[in-house]
DNA sequence: CCTGTCACG
DNA sequence: GACGTACGTGACAGGG
């Protein structure tokens, strides 16, 4: 646009009147709830209204660019319609909340672009615009209105036409004889019979655009009509005309655009005019749009201005201000023809956030009773698939299925095609408990983005990554609680039993706030530096997992069942024997009553007493007193067959599923700090090991017929990792020499060659190599090696001497944490550690945190490496990677294929640290075979 | 629901 | 100078 100098509106001008209000309500809309970084000020409508602004000032630069130009808006309050009709918009909702500051700041940029804005006290934009198109066609010039509100149409013709700015489509006198069935000069007398239910004109009830079009067409005009009312041989619409001629009449008033409103400008002053660089810039900083102001300075040839990156804010305090949530928005989804459409929706922006309802948590046994689906944040919906009907009498519930619901089946079938789409994301907050489920149903879902993962990569250490804690602490909103719905202990119902109404609210409220944290976050997975963690280490882990978990493995029942009984017998031998020394019956698993016998009855030295004022009796405790008594042996005894038997040889019957005879484990990927996976219901992560007894319990986790349990695991992969990291060269050349390393230590520190090493010295050794990795202490070391703390402190400060490069890895790594708040793994996972600078007796619990993090972590790191590679390693192969230990991986393998898999997966977890980073010490890989896990270690 | 204890890497 | 300490997990029992 370029200024054409001061002359008289008249023939060959042409004016564009911009409706202010439609450019920002289409920009609110169209843009996520956008905050300024520095203060959170909500600024989405207004940047986009900027866009709109700019791309309309590039698209009419041509010949028939506009010589005048005005954007005009609403004056905020009410209008002189009001006067006339107190109900008139009166069913319009408020402004959403975060809209409401940036009105005023869509008048500051339509200035800063040098644009004419205009609106007046008492009137509505569309009188304004009915004024100036007035004016602009009494001049002789032509006039074009940037709008597609209906009411605007009525000034249609005579060089007045619409431009519909979203569709691009202009509209004229024919146009609106499409739109409403007459010209442009009776739209108003259709209008106030049709009436307006978004601008509450009631128009005469029963009598719609097209009967209102055709009673106009036969009578000329509203007056008309109404004088000859009498006439119209339709009974019901003779009656109503009669009836509501006052409320027909009044509407006409309120339809009616003003065209002789007083203005305090002339058309004249609305000449096109260059936006004035300094100004504009000087906008576009404040709001800090970088983007744009980068292309207007471009494009007006001056200096971009420089707008600071504001720090990066984490908590709620400065959360972004979003769209609140509002439960009665969410819709109930009842019939495939509903469905249908949010689906198109999803397919046409290319993601879809989903959840699933279930009756349970086990996702091996549950039934699916829902599903919630969201596509724009605060539209979402749920769709109830196997509710049932309540029944306040029976105290069971009903099983008869409740109304309003879809077809499970065809449900479904309706979504597969979508879930399975590689084109659309499929977003979850802890993806694989609903991709299980799916599984189960026959849909394989992909592909996918998970904010629990999100949330883990980001932010492991800083808070846990559940639901409720990132709604509350990122979107500052508090779910709806499942126990509010379900109730919680023995009167616990499920979610199949809870009503339809609260159902809709706290399903589709899930799907809504895991669409708006995966908003938030998809960005700043960038900008804190962790997309490959996510995209690399997290991501993909979700589908290894859920296979593993599903697959299951083999465990005996007869066999921990013969066990039971043999432990239970024993400790009933044990009980007996303990109540005859304490000389009274008393509850041997009570720690309480227990330590009372020991330090009271008995009165032992050294009993100590925990914070809650109990006498405690841990085991090394009690090792101490067993040397010369009796009942703390046998206490210790009863306990160890104790906890076999509750939490291994009992439990682990009641965790085989009853339809596969397998038992399923659940891994939490973001269960710990480091990288680690953490293994529940059941726990296989910590099946015995140690002791001859607890071993044998490995012995009922079985092969199939036919199969072989296969275990390969790392050796020494964290001190391998020690040595790499720490750069240890004597280290990394005893790796690579293949020797024993803590034999290795032992002779370097206390001087003894190789071949005279003694099991005692390298037991010594091997605690001090262990201690390092957790960040050692005199006091630790010592309570390890049942060693005086002189005698600990001094093996420490010798090994020091000969690998100087740990300690200064330890210092490095100390500064490191303080300073940045977070360690970081070889493959760029970051764990956080906000203790770090604590002073007190936390302050070295979280520096050894720190020592260990790194190194705990980037083992796991690689392990995580080796198990996405695996099932496409060995996908020519039969055998199924079922468990993981932190080192270990257990796979269950053809009798025939044995081998192989071992080769085949051995090169892929030796090689797992490959090609993103090349350690400086071979990784090794041992490996078992046998019927059963006590055999395969 | 919290604490103590103990199973694993 | 005293304090309290090995790192990371989960499950179970007892007891309020």
């Amino acid at each position: 646009m370029t200024a054409t100098g001061e002359a008289k509106f008249g023939k060959g001008c042409h004016l564009h009147l911009i409706d202010g209000s439609a450019f920002i309500f289409r920009a609110y809309h169209a843009l996520p709830p956008l905050t300024r970084k520095s203060d959170g000020l909500p600024i989405g409508a207004v940047a986009g209204f900027c866009n709109m602004l700019h791309r309309y000032v590039e698209a009419n630069t041509g010949p028939d660019a506009p010589t005048h130009v005005a954007v005009i808006f609403d004056y905020s309050g009410k209008s002189f319609r009001n006067d006339l009709y107190d109900q008139y918009k009166a069913n319009r909702p408020p402004a959403p909340e975060d809209l409401v500051p940036q009105f005023p700041l869509t008048r500051d940029a339509t200035r800063a672009f040098n644009i004419a804005c205009k609106e007046i006290e008492g009137f509505e934009a569309d009188d304004i615009i009915a004024t100036l198109a007035c004016q602009a066609r009494e001049a002789g010039g032509r006039c074009t209105i940037i709008s597609s509100d209906k009411d605007l149409m009525q000034l249609v013709g005579d060089g007045v036409e619409m431009l519909d700015a979203m569709k691009n489509k202009r509209i004229d006198r024919d146009g609106v004889i499409g739109k409403f069935g007459v010209g442009p000069e009776r739209v108003v007398d259709v209008q106030a019979l049709a009436g307006d239910s978004v601008d509450n004109v009631p128009g005469a009830p029963g009598i719609g655009i097209k009967t209102a079009a055709l009673l106009i067409n036969e009578f000329g005009d509203l007056e008309t009509l109404l004088d000859r009312a009498a006439e119209i041989k339709q009974p019901k619409r003779r009656q109503t005309l009669i009836e509501n001629r006052e409320q027909i009449e009044l509407s006409k008033t309120l339809v009616q655009l003003d065209c002789e409103m007083e203005l305090d400008f002339t058309l004249e002053s609305l000449e096109v005019r260059d936006p004035v660089g300094e100004e504009l810039m000087q906008f576009l900083a404040e709001m800090e749009f970088r983007t744009l102001a980068k292309r207007m300075a471009d494009q007006l040839g001056v200096e971009a201005p420089v707008i600071a990156e504001a720090p990066k804010s984490e908590s709620a305090a400065d959360a972004p201000v979003a769209l609140p949530f509002d439960v009665e928005k969410y819709r109930h989804v009842r019939t495939a023809f509903e469905l249908e459409s949010w689906i198109a929706k999803a397919h046409k922006r290319g993601w879809i956030a989903v959840d699933t309802e279930t009756t349970g948590l086990n996702e091996m046994q549950v039934d699916l009773v829902g599903i919630s689906l969201c596509v724009e944040a605060g539209e979402a919906c749920y769709v109830p698939l196997d509710h049932k009907k309540g029944d306040a009498d029976d105290l069971f519930g009903s099983d008869e299925r409740a109304e309003g619901q879809m077809d499970l089946n065809e449900a479904v079938a309706m979504l597969k095609p979508l879930l399975e789409d590689p084109a659309v994301l499929k977003i979850f907050q802890n993806a694989k408990y609903d991709c299980k489920i799916f599984k189960r149903y026959g849909v394989s879902v992909a592909p996918i983005d998970d904010t629990m993962l999100m949330s883990y990569a980001m932010n492991a250490g800083i808070h846990n990554h559940g639901m409720d804690t990132l709604s509350e602490t990122y979107l500052s909103h508090k779910p709806i609680s499942i126990k509010s719905l379900l109730g919680s202990g023995k009167s616990a119902i499920t979610f199949d039993k809870v009503p339809l109404d609260e159902a809709v609210k706290y399903a589709a409220e899930d799907a809504d706030i895991t669409l708006r944290l995966w908003q938030l976050f998809k960005p700043q997975l960038h900008q804190k530096k962790v997309t490959t963690v996510y995209e690399t280490l997290e991501r993909p882990l979700v589908p290894v997992l859920s296979e593993m978990e599903m697959h299951g493995v083999l465990v005996d029942r007869d066999t921990l069942s013969r066990m039971s009984n043999a432990f239970a017998q024993k400790m009933a031998q044990y009980e007996a024997e303990l109540h005859e020394l304490a000389g009274k019956p008393f509850n041997v698993q009570s720690p309480a009553q227990v330590g009372q016998i020991l330090f009271e009855d008995m009165a032992l030295e050294g009993g100590k007493k925990t914070k809650s004022g109990q006498w405690s009796t841990p085991a090394d405790a009690l090792e101490d007193l067993a040397v010369e008594h009796e009942f703390p042996r046998l206490v210790l005894d009863y306990r160890q067959l104790q906890k076999l038997k509750s939490t291994y040889t009992d439990s682990l019957q009641g965790h085989i599923d009853p339809d596969s005879g397998r038992v399923h484990t659940s891994y939490l990927q973001t269960g710990a700090n480091t990288g680690r996976l953490a293994s529940t219901d059941p726990n296989l992560q910590n099946i015995p090991v140690r002791t001859e007894e607890g071993r044998r319990i490995r012995e009922a986790f079985v092969a199939a017929p036919g199969n072989k349990l296969v275990s390969l695991d790392y050796s020494q992969i964290e001190l391998r990792i020690l040595a790499h990291i720490a750069d240890i060269d004597a280290l990394k050349q005893a790796f690579r020499d293949g020797l024993d390393i803590h034999a290795m230590t032992a002779s370097e520190m206390f001087d003894v060659p190789l071949e005279e090493m003694t099991p005692d010295v390298r037991r010594k050794a091997k605690a001090i190599n262990f201690g390092v990795i957790y960040g050692i202490s005199a006091f630790g070391l010592a309570r390890n090696l049942h060693i005086p703390r002189g005698d600990a402190q001094a093996f420490i400060t010798r090994y020091f001497e000969r690998f100087p490069g740990i300690r200064k890895y330890m210092d490095d790594t100390k500064a490191f944490a303080k300073e940045n708040l977070f360690v970081q793994t070889l493959f760029g996972r970051k764990i956080h550690m906000p203790q770090i600078n604590a002073k007190g007796p936390h302050a070295g619990f979280a520096q050894r945190a720190a020592i260990n993090a790194p190194i705990q972590g980037t083992a796991a790191d690689i392990i995580r490496r080796a198990m996405i590679r695996m099932p496409d390693a060995i996908s020519h192969l039969d055998g199924k990677m079922l468990l993981q230990v932190h080192d270990e991986l257990i796979f269950e393998v053809p009798e025939g294929q044995v081998d192989e898999t071992i080769a085949v997966a051995r090169e892929v977890m030796q090689g797992a640290a490959d090609p993103a980073v090349k350690l400086d010490v071979p990784l090794i890989v041992d490996a078992g075979v046998g019927d059963n896990w006590a055999d395969a270690h």
